[in-house]
RNA sequence: GAGGGGAUAACGAAGUGGUCAAACGUGAUGGGUUUAGGACCCAUUGGCUUAGUGCCUUCCGGGGUUCGAAUCCUCGUCCCCUCACCA
């Protein structure tokens, strides 16, 4: 075999391709469209890694593959270019945060381009460009005139030596990340969206999303964790206050004995203030909101709590009940305090540590004495109610609505939903971001920039200092210092930026029409989405999906567009192993694509990335099975470069071969449908290992070449150089990009025929033994009862089990589905014809009746036209009895009269 | 603690009721080709066997449903992932 030089061939076609610009695409209403989307990638200096590869391998692909089939398929790329690793070089070794980025975007799209990845480059877009961000600001701007963005004091970490805020990321065990000092919470206003004001319609749409991963979906359910509960009033002793819990367990109201309280409940202060508790009581919530962030790593946090000195009243049972502060407490969720009773195992433990009483009000049904005081443990199981008053004797789980209900009737508590989604924390003390527009005046207060004024453009690098501490933007007067644009009056500029995510949670808009300059997209979107196949890590399966559909609810609230849910199917990729590890440079155990490129060319890579496992899957990379991939585009070019001997004749094996192409054909593009590229691999190659054996002896031409002809064209969305190179060998003058895909032709399918015909030799020989011992010279008369759903080794062990009887009637079984019936159906005809030695004799044929019955229908009817026979359905009982007649207890038999 | 996903031959990995002793690739063994190596080609790769063929034991383990189970149900073991003081 000829050494071919793939990587002279990819370069030969990805210059031609970009040439002709073959892969660039316009709204096209006479063809249907396919959006065809990989999550744009952070440009980080490092170039591709294989997890690119296996990213784009997956969607070029794919793409290639619509293309073929005739969609109008949109496919681009981009760069979500803001971020921390930029401002880092800029401070740590005075680098131009612009020109790093522009820069290792420029290293990326080379390598892409290396790979011949079929992208409509003339939509690239940056989120570093004022052309992209201006339109992060527009929808920011319409965002805060709903109302959707706002600001507020919020928690964040805060470096005290540094002067910074860090990102949760940037805490190490408790300690800034940099100069390893203790990170404190502090208090800061910061921006928001409402992305709770969308909680329910994103939990509701993600039954609208069929086609992402079941755990995709309950990650993102989880994240925004509803739930539906009651809140209790619990009135504080001698006060006028009351202290609001939220629970879903109502039904425990009249086991509780005590309240914790978050350590940050504004409650704290009022209720220890003035006491002897107070000092006490400050020292243990510094104490815990100083661990609060040290230890959020810590799994078995130990549960502390401090009593108040204070009570409140159980509304339901009106009995005195302790006021706590506990760890255990969050202020982020539900009300920040918790009612505990001895039904929960957390309350319990805690109850038993501070000697605080405990009363119980489910018991088992099968017990009568159940006492609080024998329990070692927290009895968590459903049962019967106990000491709650006109609730007792009732199954818990069905006084919870009624005991809610009660609650509420009495104002003792409201019901209420609650949610762990909390509102978008959006801005970062940071540079390389979007400015966020708007500026803070002492008068008016926080005023938008005006839309003519778009966009805030980022002071150029050279005018802000990058000294790591604090925000650079704040080093530039002339960005900070400007007048307020509604009454003129000197004021401030925001000096923070946006979160990255809030870039890459539009991009995809952006895509169906890059060059809009009056909105942030135009009506475009309607046609290209959503996103048809979107791909992209498992990283992202809760926050950037999240946030993303969350923007186009909003957008589509603004008025720009009708999308609901953004992306239709979502493929998640695993990762790429090596030595069973994630490949990363602390670790060393890098592949580089570039080396593998380099070494077997870009079809190589992809090709074997796809095949070695289901893209769901993470996979252990391995050169050897590279070497695989390469043979087989080895063998691919030989096959359609080296000629075989040619014959004029077509006989069994030019038939089958066919045969085998068309089958190949269909399974493969079956397995392109399901997402399933290594099963289509296995298959393509599958196809080549026959046609190797069918070209060993001289072959039919015509055949031969459609063969390689159907080859070339599965194989060339996986190996588009390659099918290129060999279509234009085999005599096209049109780019096999271009082509059609092919169809397979269910008539050359034979295997079912070839089946038959083996099935009817092997019956014929073993019947004819029977028949032989049995000493019947003629049979004449011939009963197929096709019983169940059968497979030939039972008809054999029938026919075998028929050696042992003189009876002569035929059993045959068969199967469930329609295709299965018919095809046993017409092996029955032809095997009793044959016993029957006469063609022009139809047997009758006998369905056992089962449950899925209507499968049989279209059966019987083509059963009936084709063979001119009798269908019909006979009862299970019936079978039992043809059973029993051949005296073989469970199995019937082959019977011949 | 809650939720999700897995376990298939030497390895990786297909296969979700019958054409299944189980695709495909690596690796291994034998043979061919080659000055040698490499590359390439062919065969074998659970066991026992035949001229095709056939039989037996297999898809983490136990039990079940079925005429029939790698596939469905059930109980268990082990592994992975995500979220988690969520009231």
């Amino acid at each position: 075999m000829e050494e071919v030089d793939f990587n002279k061939i990819a370069a030969k076609w990805q210059k031609k391709w970009e040439e002709k610009k073959i892969f660039k695409v316009k709204v096209d209403s006479k063809k249907k469209k396919y959006y065809c989307l990989e999550m744009y990638p952070y440009p980080s200096g490092q170039g591709l890694h294989m997890g690119h590869v296996r990213n784009y391998a997956m969607g070029d692909s794919y793409a290639r593959y619509k293309r073929m089939r005739g969609f109008n398929v949109l496919y681009p790329m981009g760069y979500d270019a803001f971020g921390m690793p930029a401002e880092n070089a800029a401070i740590k070794n005075k680098i131009n945060p612009r020109k790093w980025t522009e820069d290792n975007m420029a290293l990326m799209k080379s390598q892409q381009k290396l790979l011949g990845l079929s992208y409509d480059w003339d939509r690239e877009l940056a989120s570093c460009n004022p052309e992209y961000y201006k339109w992060n600001q527009w929808i920011f701007l319409k965002l805060l005139e709903r109302g959707l963005a706002y600001k507020k004091k919020s928690p964040v970490n805060w470096c005290e030596d540094c002067g910074t805020v860090l990102a949760n990321e940037q805490v190490e065990d408790g300690a800034c990340w940099r100069c390893k000092n203790p990170v404190s919470e502090k208090e800061l206003e910061q921006w928001f969206f409402k992305i709770t004001n969308y909680a329910d319609e994103l939990l509701k749409g993600l039954d609208d999303v069929k086609d992402w991963a079941e755990r995709v979906k309950t990650m993102q359910r989880n994240w925004i964790g509803k739930s539906e509960g009651t809140e209790i009033f619990f009135p504080i002793e001698k006060s006028k206050e009351a202290i609001p819990a939220f629970t879903t367990r109502p039904d425990t109201v009249f086991s509780v004995t005590f309240i914790a309280l978050a350590p940050e409940h504004p409650l704290v202060e009022k209720v220890t203030k003035g006491t002897k508790y107070e000092k006490e009581a400050k020292k243990f919530v510094e104490k815990v909101k100083r661990e609060s962030v040290i230890d959020r790593i810590n799994e078995e946090k130990e549960k502390e709590g401090f009593f108040t000195g204070k009570y409140a009243i159980n509304p339901a049972s009106g009995e005195r009940i302790q006021i706590w502060i506990a760890n255990f407490a969050v202020m982020d969720y539900g009300t920040g305090a918790v009612m505990c009773d001895a039904h929960d195992k957390r309350d319990f433990r805690f109850a038993k540590k501070y000697d605080i009483p405990l009363k119980v009000v489910i018991k088992p049904a099968n017990v009568k004495k159940f006492r609080v005081e024998d329990l070692k443990e927290a009895h968590t199981d459903d049962g019967i109610m106990i000491n709650s008053d006109q609730f007792n004797g009732m199954h818990n789980r069905k006084a919870l609505p009624k005991i809610s209900a009660w609650l509420v009737k009495n104002n003792k508590g409201k019901k209420v939903v609650n949610f762990k989604l909390r509102d978008w924390l959006i801005s970062r003390q940071r540079y390389w971001g979007t400015p966020i527009p708007v500026i803070n005046c002492k008068k008016c207060g926080i005023v938008g920039i005006p839309e003519k004024d778009l966009p805030v453009k980022l002071p150029p690098p050279e005018k802000v200092k990058f000294t790591g501490e604090g925000n650079p933007l704040e080093s530039s007067e002339e960005f900070v210092n400007v007048k307020c644009p509604k009454c003129k009056s000197a004021a401030t500029r925001e000096t923070d930026t946006m979160d990255t995510f809030v870039d890459s949670s539009w991009y995809f808009f952006r895509y169906c029409s890059p060059k809009e300059d009056k909105k942030p997209f135009d009506d475009e979107v309607e046609y290209w989405m959503p996103v048809d196949q979107y791909i992209g890590g498992i990283e992202h399966a809760i926050l950037h999906l999240l946030y993303a559909r969350f923007f186009t609810k909003a957008l589509r609230d603004i008025g720009l567009t009708t999308v609901d849910e953004p992306f239709s199917n979502l493929l998640n990729q695993g990762m790429v192993l090596k030595d069973g590890m994630v490949m990363s440079k602390s670790k060393g155990n890098i592949v580089d694509p570039r080396e593998i490129i380099d070494k077997y060319g870009a079809d190589t890579a992809r090709l074997f990335i796809l095949f070695v496992a289901l893209p769901e899957k993470e996979f252990e990379w391995s050169d050897k099975g590279a070497e695989g991939s390469y043979r087989l585009l080895k063998r691919v070019y030989y096959l359609a470069t080296e000629k075989p001997k040619y014959k004029k004749t077509v006989d069994n094996k030019d038939k089958h071969i066919l045969s085998k192409t068309h089958q190949t054909i269909k399974q493969v593009t079956e397995s392109y449908e399901e997402l399933k590229p290594s099963v289509a691999i296995g298959k393509i190659i599958e196809l080549v290992n026959h046609i190797y054996k069918y070209r060993e002896a001289s072959v039919n031409k015509k055949v031969y070449e459609e063969a390689v002809k159907n080859l070339t064209l599965l194989i060339a969305p996986f190996a588009p150089h390659l099918a290129e190179e060999v279509w234009e060998k085999l005599g096209n003058k049109k780019m096999v990009s271009l082509e059609s895909w092919p169809e397979y032709d269910q008539s050359r399918i034979d295997k079912e025929a070839e089946f038959a015909d083996e099935l009817v030799h092997n019956v014929l020989s073993d019947v004819e033994k029977i028949i032989e011992l049995a000493g019947i010279k003629e049979p004449k008369k011939i009963t197929l009862i096709i019983a169940a759903d059968w497979k030939y080794t039972l008809l054999k062990t029938l026919v075998t089990a028929m050696k042992d009887t003189r009876d002569t009637k035929a059993v045959i079984g068969t199967c469930m589905d329609e295709r299965k019936v018919k095809a046993y159906a017409k092996y029955a005809v032809k095997i009793i014809q044959a016993l029957l030695k006469d063609n022009s004799k139809i047997p009758k044929i006998l369905l056992e009746e089962k449950k899925e019955l209507e499968s049989y229908k279209a059966a019987i009817e083509t059963i009936e036209k084709e063979y001119g026979t009798k269908a019909e359905i006979i009862s299970e009982k019936e079978t039992e009895n043809a059973k029993a007649k051949q005296a073989l207890p469970g199995k019937p038999a082959i019977v011949v009269e």
